[in-house]
DNA sequence: CGTGAGTTTGACCAGATGGTCAAATCAAGA
DNA sequence: TCTTGATTTGACCATCTGGTCAAACTCACG
């Protein structure tokens, strides 16, 4: 393993080769589908010198997660108080709908842990992630108190854009099995952006 | 493996046993992840007396999703032309939600399965799956044509019902990770209702 | 009972898979 | 150029896993 200096340039090239690799396996298979032979050849290495840049299979997959957490939850990160209500949540909506047609990937990949129980990031989950619901729908709330937008179970109203938006990306296959050629994503932002101002409207 | 006559006490008994330890096991860990071991476990059985039921692995997980497919559709089957549209759309809803609280491995049986590009299920997706969709939004979309119901892409809104109910199965850690303590279904009943009621009404 | 079909199992196999290691190769600074 | 650390690899290993098989056991029924 190379030593904790200052990465080389080609320490810098493998290693993001391997995660974005890592990225295409995990999120096509899951962690226990995913072997680490595929991800080598992927990123172009041969297995030994995969695991020259990571000790195992689970560091690969712990690393990507983490570090794509920060990512998937900008958006979020991103609602304004300051901002006009809906205007803020139809633009986090829009965003996290972007993300679904542009990431699908990451989307797929915390799917893939999600559905298995989350076990390598429940922390982070009764962390990160609730502190920052928490404090977000904090601002709902005042929104709702305030009479701003329409009074609803703030939580459920951001399970509702979780699912609403990241369904097109986890559940790709089964949304065009069903729209044939129709491009998913048009139809899907003008549906929940109807959704949302019928909805938020008080 | 049994000839095929009328199953014995035992052979029902034992394939039973089976497809209700492969729901867990495969439920929780996806097809690869889970092991033939573990579901004999499950089924108290040895893998040898297993597999004298079921010729393979997948053969167990073919059954399981062919079986369950019936199943799972059945709520939308129930949506019925002649009742009250609003009603008949909030009553799939409410059948939806239920189905996620009460066959929470069901759900994420099927959306281990889709997130990973539904690789055993694909046609059933694009025959059955496409040709029941395709049959009860043409009933909305009637709907909609005589005023009855607000105006929306079908398909969408049959996609929202799918995201919103599914999710509070398929991402239960997480969800109840933000929720604490508090039942999800309780406030997720309201919050749909609320949300296709102002949906809907044109 | 006895007998034949139905049921169960311990032992085993082949291939896949995560991971190791010593040796070989490469690259950059002195 | 030479040296030293970084990088790469072929060979190898232990374990896991899906699946097989012949032998043993059980059960229903004549």
């Amino acid at each position: 393993m190379p030593k904790d200096r200052a990465p080389t340039r080609i320490q810098q090239k493998n290693r993001a080769a391997i995660l974005d690799a890592a990225l295409n396996v995990f999120s096509a298979h899951g962690y226990r589908g995913a072997t680490v032979d595929q991800i080598a050849t992927e990123a172009g290495l041969s297995k030994p010198n995969l695991l020259y840049y990571f000790p195992s299979k689970e560091a690969i997959h712990t690393a990507l997660l983490t570090g794509l957490l920060e990512v998937w939850l900008a958006p979020l990160h991103e609602l304004d108080e300051n901002g006009e209500p809906l205007e803020e949540i139809l633009s986090y909506v829009r965003r996290k709908l972007e993300m679904s047609r542009d990431l699908p990937r990451e989307s797929r990949l915390f799917a893939n842990e999600l559905v298995q129980g989350a076990p390598r990031i429940h922390d982070a989950l009764s962390s990160d992630l609730k502190k920052l619901v928490d404090e977000k729908t904090a601002i709902l709330t005042r929104w709702m108190d305030q009479g701003k937008i329409a009074r609803l179970h703030p939580y459920h109203l951001i399970f509702s854009i979780w699912a609403l938006t990241q369904h097109y990306a986890d559940f790709d296959v089964q949304v065009r099995a069903i729209l044939g050629d129709e491009d998913p994503f048009e139809g899907a932002e003008t549906f929940v952006d109807t959704l949302y101002r019928k909805l938020l409207t008080p």
